[in-house]
DNA sequence: TCATTCCGATAACAAGGGTTATCGCCGCGA
DNA sequence: TCGCGGCGATAACCCTTGTTATCGGAATGA
């Protein structure tokens, strides 16, 4: 089997994570509100790897969760150059932004075996109605997002291919660590580094240079897909990462 | 008087908006609804140009909404080199991302005069409490803000100074033509060419040869902290931009 | 009126990273 | 078993952009 469809973590666990299960690790909630959020989750659609999801342009009445694997965000210019505009882990709402658009804007493609849950936008309705504590939430979860995009646009303006590596895969690792308890230092990515240069900006000979670059340096090693952080201080100096996840206070958020 | 701690359009009308209106523009609400988010905009404080809204550290419980006047938000490296990595226009809530942090991640400076609504988050919870729709309408207004930042990031990744600037001047245009009815093709930028760039990524001299260039190819024109879009089909070419308020379907929106 | 400061334009130089091409490895299918 | 395709490593070349420095204009203040 290619190592590029597997969807395991580094003892072999499946990586899987709901949008409940998201939400949850921000605050706690009650067995209504999981129950609320378990209905957006009875569909279910499986991807082989490679298979699209959406096309860019047709209508979307619908948002996905995608509950296992990986899966990118894709637009191409004009010129026919291709950027990864997102790359999606489990307990993502795929493509968060079409939310509020009546189109897709990008294509959407798995990048390993994939499931996700397709739900009506309409569906949300029930949530906004029923419970102002999950309301709260989702508008934390987007905003946690928005400081993502942050993190990676000021790391690409400063345009240094070294530190944009680093938190490329900073970020990643610490987005599955939050939803999978078994990680240690080592995760499993199945994106090439044509990939990875398209979802960083640089070209895939400057990541394989860059990638060669910080494993000689002994910041990282790696296996095949698999990579490993040695020296995940030196790693976060060099890119500037802070877990946008260890500064957050919902003390605020209404009860219900 | 500079013409950088001015707040006036090509008209001279004051660029002035409220979350409110931003809303508004959106999707129609009622009076009860208008009421509610009325309440979040009773305070006010006034900035001079250069003047600190607050530092990068300190506890947040507040947020603000920008009504008038331009305001960015600026991180530093280690290094000391400054990235902007937001600019505020009225209408916003500054620094959407920190509804869900303890402490603000930036520092937000204002670049002219400008009038700010401090409102505690808590207040927030009235809204969840009393109002779906008010709801599902801030949540598709962050999913608009993180489709902008994607869009941006498309163009950074991308990395053609052109292409950056271009696209710049489109976005700024295009949101400030969102709150002002009166602009044309013309508007005041109250942000020198060192503040583009580190928004922008790039240096003020590359800021500078571009604006040249495009200058020189007709695609705008400048006089002072004004520019004059005039051709923008062609900038639009250049950087792949698309407005983002065109394609918004929210027929999905609860009612109340 | 003069000194100072901020800002934009421009030139010369250096370098980071893109482009193109080649090679070797590995897995897969005929 | 061979050939093919996808992928990563590496090298040579060159272009875009950053860096540093200088200059001039405009606004500000003593």
């Amino acid at each position: 089997m290619k190592g590029s469809s597997r969807l395991h973590g580094e003892g072999g666990e499946v990586v899987t994570a709901t949008l409940a299960s998201r939400l949850r690790a921000l605050a706690p909630l009650t067995k209504e509100q999981l129950r609320l959020l378990a209905q957006l989750e009875t569909e279910r659609r499986e991807l082989q790897a490679g298979e699209e999801l959406f096309a860019a342009g047709p209508p979307a009445d619908e948002l996905f969760i995608l509950t296992r694997g990986w899966l990118i965000l894709e637009s191409f210019t004009a010129a026919g150059t291709r950027s990864i505009v997102r790359v999606h882990l489990p307990g993502d709402i795929v493509d968060t932004a079409s939310l509020s658009y009546g189109s897709f804007p990008f294509r959407a493609v798995a990048r390993s075996e994939a499931v996700v849950c397709p739900f009506q936008k309409k569906s949300l309705v029930g949530i906004f109605e029923r419970s102002p504590r999950l309301s709260a939430l989702l508008l934390c979860l987007y905003s946690i997002e928005i400081a993502e995009q942050e993190d990676r646009a000021s790391v690409f303006r400063r345009n240094n291919a070294t530190a944009k590596l680093a938190l490329f895969i900073q970020q990643t690792f610490g987005r599955l660590k939050l939803m999978n308890t078994l990680l240690h230092d080592r995760f499993h990515c199945p994106l090439n580094q044509t990939d990875i240069g398209d979802a960083t900006g640089m070209s895939s000979v400057h990541v394989s240079r860059t990638f060669s670059k910080l494993e000689k340096e002994g910041l990282l090693e790696r296996h095949g897909q698999f990579t490993r952080i040695v020296d995940a201080a030196a790693l976060s100096e060099l890119s500037g990462y802070t877990d946008r996840h260890a500064g957050l206070d919902l003390s605020w958020l209404p009860k219900d």
